[in-house]
RNA sequence: GCCGAGGUGGCAGAAUGGUUAAUGCGACGGACUGCAGAUCCGUUUCCUGGGGGUUCGAUUCCCUCCCUCGGCUCCA
């Protein structure tokens, strides 16, 4: 097990990880209420906490990587009855959704995902307890959590509730305590679903139904809880009071890791201010690489501007640019045949592979600084630009090792790591039959030729570019419409 | 008001108590080219919100002020 730090939020500083029962790792990041489609905002949650699994499971820990889904709360009421249909089909029919948006960006490291109403019974029995123990009370059929019993509330966020707020917009509840106290369980109303409790049918309440989940599949403590920034308060605040206050084991979690929001002119993404960017929307437009891309080119903690359409073609140029030694080493490979000779790499272009390998590693190691990763696979780039026209002379085993960061970049990040699509069968002699015709007509000054043959290949798919030494040519999806 | 995170070059965005503040984008110049495209090379040495302080030295640590964003309602 490789050993890095984290920044943990809750002691506000950069710490070792060390894990409650190696190698295995408990890693719990909330996800989504699945009442609308997935934005741009999400992904770059989904993203981070994505290639902190993969690391942390490259680096040799098992990791149990649990999200949630709340799929019955207060949004996904209102919005199944304007939509007028059932609130716990349009919950599932967006998080398919959200699954395959996942699948395209890449996002495949999440072992589950829990839905709340699966855990009714898990969320009662922990009310229950938490009734018994004083931390909660009934009133009018529904069951609040009472924030004054729990002296530690506050802490994560640095809130703290016993201070006058002119600005909150708590709004007095006369069922409640304290304008704090929030809702375990909430009576039923008609026509929504609704369990049988001792307190009256009704729903579980919101922050309830993690600690639940997590009792129940990560235990009383756990290692890893991650999340978008905006959750810290009061949400993971309500977490921490409800697990402690139901076990009397703390902490809850030992690393709280929070992702920074992804902003637009300086605000954040949000239904409510009405500048969200749907995730399909963006990988119609630029592939999972682009948008991986941009959102690792910063570190997660801090906000990350997104300008429509200038972030993304920056993001698409550079990454273009990052990955053009990996995309002519692969084709390469592809084409030769896995016998060929060549020469073996210089001694010391194979141990520089391997020393960029480690140090893409160390800045992940880093409180996963992939900002800094990247920096170090751009400065193998450069270091391989100038030997490009020797490529073809290098044996299959030294295009390899060239080819190692890349491959940690694939693995890692989930950058790259696309083989480009070489068409198959008879498909590239022919490409290759109308090069020579195109080559021969160059040869004899026949441009208007020239230029007709690419473009036709062009149109199949097949982009053609002149170089110092002939021709070369990709294949790529042939152009839509 | 309280809590939190930030303010870095044309832009995006790192890093660090100490040689020319990374990297990318963009721009400019050059090479290559029938053209196009791509690529390569070079330049972009006058960028760290304001003011104090600690220090031989701060962008980095401390104080203060200003500004922005986030949280204090649901929200990745």
């Amino acid at each position: 097990m490789r050993r890095f730090r984290v920044y943990d939020s809750m002691s506000r500083s950069v710490r070792p990880f060390v894990p409650i029962l190696p190698p295995r790792v408990g890693l719990f990041v909330c996800g989504m209420t699945p009442y609308a489609e997935a934005h741009i905002g999400h992904g770059r949650t989904a993203v981070t906490f994505d290639v902190v699994a993969r690391a942390l499971r490259r680096w040799g820990y098992r990791v149990f990587y649990v999200q949630n889904v709340t799929n019955l709360d207060d949004k996904v009421l209102a919005r199944a009855g304007e939509e007028g249909v059932d609130p716990l089909l349009l919950a599932e029919r967006h998080f398919a959704a959200y699954r395959a948006s996942m699948a395209r960006l890449g996002v495949i490291s999440v072992d589950h995902y829990p839905f709340a109403t699966d855990y009714v019974p898990e969320i009662l029995r922990q009310i229950a307890t938490l009734v018994e123990r004083r931390a909660a009370y009934a009133a009018a059929g529904s069951v609040y959590f009472d924030v004054g019993s729990f002296p530690e509330y506050g802490r994560l966020s640095g809130n703290r509730i016993d201070e006058p707020r002119p600005g909150a917009r708590l709004e007095p509840d006369p069922a409640k305590r304290r304008p704090e106290d929030f809702a375990l369980w909430k009576a039923a109303s008609p026509g929504e679903p609704s369990w049988e409790s001792p307190w009256g049918p009704g729903r579980p309440g919101w922050h309830i139904e993690d600690t639940a989940i997590t009792l129940r599949l990560l235990g009383e403590r756990y290692d890893l809880h991650g999340g978008g920034l905006e959750l810290k308060f009061p949400h993971h605040e309500a977490e921490i009071a409800l697990a402690e206050s139901t076990t009397g084991t703390a902490p809850l979690v030992n690393y709280w890791m929070h992702a920074g929001l992804l902003t637009m002119k300086g605000e954040k993404m949000a239904k409510s201010l009405g500048n969200v960017v749907r995730l399909d929307t963006i990988l119609d437009r630029v592939g999972p690489g682009v948008l991986r891309f941009y959102y690792l080119n910063a570190v997660y903690r801090n906000p990350l501007e997104f300008e429509d359409p200038k972030s993304l073609d920056e993001a698409g140029e550079a990454y273009d640019r990052l990955l053009l030694p990996a995309r002519r080493i692969s084709e390469e490979i592809a084409r030769a045949p896995s016998d060929r000779a060549g020469r073996e790499l210089p001694p010391d272009l194979a141990r520089e592979a391997a020393a960029v390998v480690d140090r893409m590693d160390d800045f992940l190691a880093e409180d996963f600084n992939t900002r800094e990763a990247i920096g170090a696979l751009f400065g193998w780039s450069r270091r391989l630009a100038p030997i490009f026209p020797e490529l073809s002379g290098f044996a299959i085993g030294a295009l390899l090792d060239l080819e190692r960061p890349y491959r940690w970049a694939a693995d890692l990040l989930g950058l790259g790591g696309e083989s480009p699509p070489l068409p198959s069968g008879a498909v590239g002699p022919l490409v290759e039959v109308v090069l020579a015709a195109r080559a021969r007509a160059r040869a004899r000054g026949d441009f208007a030729e020239s230029d007709r043959l690419r473009e036709e290949l062009r149109a199949v798919g097949v982009t053609v570019e002149d170089g110092a030494s002939g021709s070369r040519w990709s294949y790529t999806e042939p152009p839509a419409g």
